[in-house]
DNA sequence: TTGTAAGCGTTATCAT
DNA sequence: ATGATAACGCTTACAA
């Protein structure tokens, strides 16, 4: 039913490699001859069969997105829908298409890994939320399939985009430091995380170059959920601080509960500063002071660095790794009671 | 740089058409050379190539997932990830992969039709929340795509599966007539959108059901927005319902606000049911008793009659159209005075 | 500038 | 049961 390059190439009275070259928006064809098989192409609405495309040029055009999803959060949280949107964006600017793969478990990883990559669908791919020490990024690189990761990954081999947790944990904790509080806590991410890693990272630095005592009391590891937030605060009653910045809004909301239940009060007895921007952010009284990541310009940027990976893997230099690191921003709301 | 299947045949000694077979599972082929072929692609690694293979077959297997991302709702909700978790189940366990289409705008839309669907990138297609005139629905039927809509849609040529938007808001009225309520109002979405009137006939049914009178003064139209609540429950205010069922979480929030600007409290002087359950309605005081969409199941069940359609396909008998409505469950909170 | 023809990696038809 | 061989729709030398 769908029309070809051959039957187009009749009804303007051309071979078919012309109406290709037409198509290709090739130079060698004459203005009389691009005119006419425009036409063509444009009554009949002809378009190119990418299959038969990519059999030759060993291109898809399509990039894949791969995301363990074993994590909960993703369907909580803004971030998957955002990172999509950036990424999605930049696809339709420049004529890609997105393959979206979420998978459970290391049997999903493996076959993901050999339906889609090895299959030739993709010409490259975006990974996020990626564990560390994922096997799936090892097998990638030795494939050597373009590749790009939301969120810093060690290997010196990967081109990431990420954003600038300890700039921002840093302006956080600063913040408070700001507002006068010398006893400052943290509730940390799990610590096998880089980014928890990077946000605690980011309070010490701003602790030590205000040259407060930071006692180990004062950092308690939780593993961002809001049970933890309310388990870590609990313990971190007993020191009292006079502020908490928190590595994730779900902890702060946690700590926030704890706190009420032993009668104290945010701001005013204690202040407190999340990390995400959810939409309980705002929802919750007193509203919460956060950071927000630019999760969308994330997004683009990876799709943006793959592209030009994608584009600039025909020639065989040995291109260079790229990294981005973006700068998050500093929602100040009522929690932190800066706004009083 | 991959194999390919004449390269598997020179290893294993036998000719490409039999590898083929043994790829494909044919039944005509010895057991020992199935066994032996078999060694071969294991030790290789071998995977066939989807472009050649799709060519030829016309399949991709690969779907489409269409959402025109106007709604900035999609963002700040987890319905978008939670669809696409469940497509993407069901896409994995049938060894599918899903192609994910967001776009702004009718030009965006044209593109996608163009570049996706008339590529043949496509098998078929999966729609989520489409205007009800959008020209894309029209225009896919017309090419005769494998479509399947996720809520419903008037056209009689279209299948669909969709939340049992009616039942479940007659339900939440009852559970407040239940409670003892008889001046109760709702705050309806955008008469304009199915699911809004839906929501609303739901009430209606359950008023009319028990004999109450409803003065159109008891309904009022919002935007599914928080503001849009807002205002609306001022103006419900006037009238003083003894309950308020908003058809959705948002605008809730909205009337909650109002109810309190108003000096009245949730649920001791005015009761709440939204709509939605999204992850705010847990988080905030009092908890909001509310109505939760199978949205998961939506995404894998849409996949599942698509994958359906997609493989009838190929027989030309006239597909009879398919309707699934899945019903919604009450979550019931402080909100609606229930739990005391 | 244009056309001819080879080939991309499969599947499918037809012999054998 | 197996192997040639012809498509599938396109790009791309190479010829003209």
């Amino acid at each position: 039913m769908p029309l070809t390059l051959e039957e187009i190439g009749k009804l303007a009275g051309v071979s078919r490699s012309t109406v290709s070259r037409v198509v290709n928006g090739s130079a060698n064809v004459s203005e009389v001859v691009r005119e006419r098989v425009g036409q063509v192409i444009h009554q009949t609405g002809y378009h190119p069969h990418a299959a038969a495309r990519s059999l030759v040029t060993h291109r898809t055009r399509v990039i894949g997105v791969v995301i363990p999803e074993a994590l909960t959060k993703l369907f909580t949280d803004p971030f998957f829908p955002l990172l999509l949107r950036g990424v999605t964006e930049t696809c339709n600017s420049h004529d890609y298409h997105l393959m979206l793969s979420l998978f459970s478990g290391p049997d999903g990883q493996f076959d993901m890994h050999r339906r889609v990559i090895r299959s030739g669908y993709l010409d490259g791919v975006i990974m996020a939320s990626t564990r560390l020490d994922d096997p799936l990024v090892a097998r990638l690189l030795q494939d050597k399939v373009a590749l790009v990761m939301v969120g810093r990954h060690p290997d010196e081999r990967v081109n990431y985009v990420d954003t600038d947790n300890l700039g921002a944990a840093r302006m956080a904790t600063e913040h408070l430091i700001r507002l006068g509080h010398k006893k400052i806590a943290t509730l940390t991410g799990p610590l096998n995380m880089l980014q928890a890693q990077d946000r605690v990272a980011g309070f010490r630095q701003a602790m030590d170059a205000h040259r407060y005592s930071l006692p180990e009391s004062l950092v308690v590891e939780g593993d961002f959920t809001e049970g933890s937030g309310y388990e870590g605060m609990t313990r971190l009653l007993a020191v009292r601080p006079s502020a908490v910045f928190a590595a994730s809004d779900a902890m702060a909301v946690g700590a926030l509960k704890a706190i009420r239940h032993a009668g104290l009060r945010v701001p005013d007895d204690i202040a407190l500063v999340g990390f995400d921007d959810v939409p309980i952010a705002e929802a919750i009284e007193p509203a919460l002071t956060t950071v927000r990541q630019p999760i969308e310009r994330l997004g683009s940027m990876a799709t943006e660095l793959l592209l030009t990976l994608i584009e600039a893997g025909s020639s065989e230099e040995p291109r260079l790794v790229q990294r981005i690191v973006l700068p998050a921003e500093l929602i100040v709301r009522q929690s932190c009671g800066a706004l009083r």
